[in-house]
DNA sequence: TGGGGTGTTGACAGCGCTGTCATACCGCCT
DNA sequence: AGGCGGTATGACAGCGCTGTCAACACCCCA
């Protein structure tokens, strides 16, 4: 009354469990007949084969491994959905694990998904280039997303970090402002790094001049953004518009400008979040599209579980800016 | 130049692989030094056994699978993020699946979980009972959370929905409001009922009689929710305060009311959700605590994973009313 | 007609664990 | 002294697959 083995199909088909096995990998030089009769039998007695066999035998396990920064940030948890759905199509499980951005933790959890034995990881690293070079695993395909940390030997998934920065500081340069903010931990991340650099593209072209009183690139989370939120706005020479480069940095800000009454502050964040739509202003984002990031790294991660030696490839989508109101509001006085 | 097996442990300890995998597993009648000596080889081989093959021995995956309605949704987002942690700290990984609100796929899901030889699961069944009892594996350990769906013989966690409703709309009445509005697909979720039923019972207590025009129960989506909300505030008798029964309505009645400029419509949503409090005005919401939900299903889980014959509990948690400004809201024009 | 593919199938040995059962040894009681 | 029960350890057979290699039937070409 225990679940049917392959041995239960093959008896069922009067076939070897081999050639059963055979047509369940697809493996070629299987008479069609053959292929039906097994297949027939595999209906009939509503065969799935032990995962946890299959990976023992030799194969790989039928799952792949997800590493992000926190599993309920919503970009991240955009980016798993969307791997799971892409995965289930495929017949394939998702297992998930978070970094809580440690690196250790990082490092240790990308073993333990390795040793399980899955056949692909996504991963979204951070941190120190060499730390993240040797904790990648060398024995199963990895796609790395998001950040890139410097690799170089992995498929990696990321947005035009620069451009999409530049993009929403010339928006709002458009709209007339020449005392643009910037809010963003620059030394912990590249893609801050990159975002920066946009930023300080923009006003160039614009012939601005960086005001470092304006840049603020201490904090990370969204509680050590509010305090210097504050303080920029609070100031003489407070910016008539901020370009967040992150959705954390972005929430310190709105709380800012919530206590300063300061709704007349023009904000563009990077990276779109739940019901930005709906706040007053409504908030005008850079949209990362963690949908299509993970769509992406799916692709690239079937690609190399099917072709470990195939080119590597370093994949920039574009970000799309999404005009929703705070970011088009002129600058206070004009 | 593989990992190490038992058997590099057992030859490296001096011992036979059985005693190895008594050490692992803690099992008695182990001597002390024995334990020693062991734990020291496998520290220095720097060896963790192979769970396909520990699965496949006889004992169980460890790892836990969690099954939701959609893992980018906010709360069951928290659900994922709060069991991966849990587990990560007894050494089980995390498999996560969803269904997608999709009666056929859940069934497809808890099969596919299952047949992996998880060591227990944390299920949020929805839809008709009969096909959750028949769905539900009765070979491994499992917790139903957020909706009881008529399951008797599983541990259940959930939130008083009746009382956090009660509490929502005496809440609203408090501050003077007699015209209430209700949203929520009642036919649903049983969850749903139980808010309704708390909706009815504040209004019944304050000597408000239930007015049919505004108890909307038709929507299930935010997109489905917002032009009924519409209509609800646009008619002549429109309330003067909302309770909208679930995020998803709460998305649209926001919607609505930015839509027709009544931010004076007083609203309370039952269920938190990201940067409720800076909204205009900040929502009022009956927090369902679903990071406390999912530390009470991963209690029970390991409970019932460890005694399997333990009694069935149905645990209903308190929710919290957390006031934030739109819930607050004097009646208009009193 | 024989040699050498090619296509199709099966026997069998693992994969790295755990469960079962056997074994060896100890102390203690009668 | 003999026997018994408890403790500590090991030998060995699976668990349900896949990889390797062999077997066999055919077919083609020389």
């Amino acid at each position: 009354m225990s679940r049917p083995t392959i041995y239960d199909v093959a008896r069922e088909s009067g076939y070897s469990i081999k050639t059963v096995s055979r047509v369940i990998n697809e493996a070629p030089n299987v008479r069609d007949e053959t292929v039906a009769r097994v297949r027939a039998a595999i209906e009939l007695l509503q065969y799935h084969p032990d995962p946890a066999a299959q990976r023992l035998g030799g194969g790989k396990l039928p799952t792949i491994g997800v590493l992000v920064d926190s599993i309920d940030d919503p970009f991240f948890a955009q980016v798993v959905a969307v791997i799971e759905a892409r995965a289930m199509d495929v017949g394939m499980d998702v297992l998930v694990a978070s970094t809580g951005m440690d690196q250790t933790r990082m490092r240790t959890q990308i073993q333990r998904l390795a040793r399980r034995g899955v056949a692909g990881l996504v991963i979204a690293p951070f941190g120190d280039e060499k730390v993240v070079a040797e904790a990648l695993p060398h024995d199963v395909p990895v796609v790395v997303i998001d950040r890139k940390c410097g690799v170089t030997d992995k498929d990696v998934v990321r947005v035009t970090d620069e451009q999409g920065a530049t993009d929403a500081v010339r928006h709002l340069v458009a709209r007339g402002h020449r005392r643009i903010g910037f809010l963003g931990k620059t030394s912990a991340f590249t893609t801050l790094v990159d975002r920066y650099a946009g930023y300080e593209r923009a006003l160039g072209e614009a012939g601005i001049e960086v005001d470092p009183r304006l840049v603020e690139t201490r904090a990370w989370s969204a509680e050590e953004a509010y305090p210097y939120a504050l303080a920029m706005l609070a100031t003489p020479e407070a910016p008539t518009a901020v370009f967040a480069a992150s959705p954390m940095m972005g929430l310190g800000v709105l709380r800012a400008q919530r206590r300063l009454h300061r709704q007349d502050v023009a904000l563009v964040i990077f990276g779109d979040y739940p019901v930005a739509e709906l706040m007053t202003p409504p908030t005008t984002v850079v949209d990362q599209r963690p949908g299509a990031i993970a769509d992406t790294a799916f692709d690239l991660l079937a690609r190399r579980i099917q072709d470990p030696g195939a080119e590597v490839l370093d994949t920039v989508l574009p970000t799309l800016l999404v005009p929703r109101g705070s970011g088009e509001l002129a600058p206070r006085g004009s």
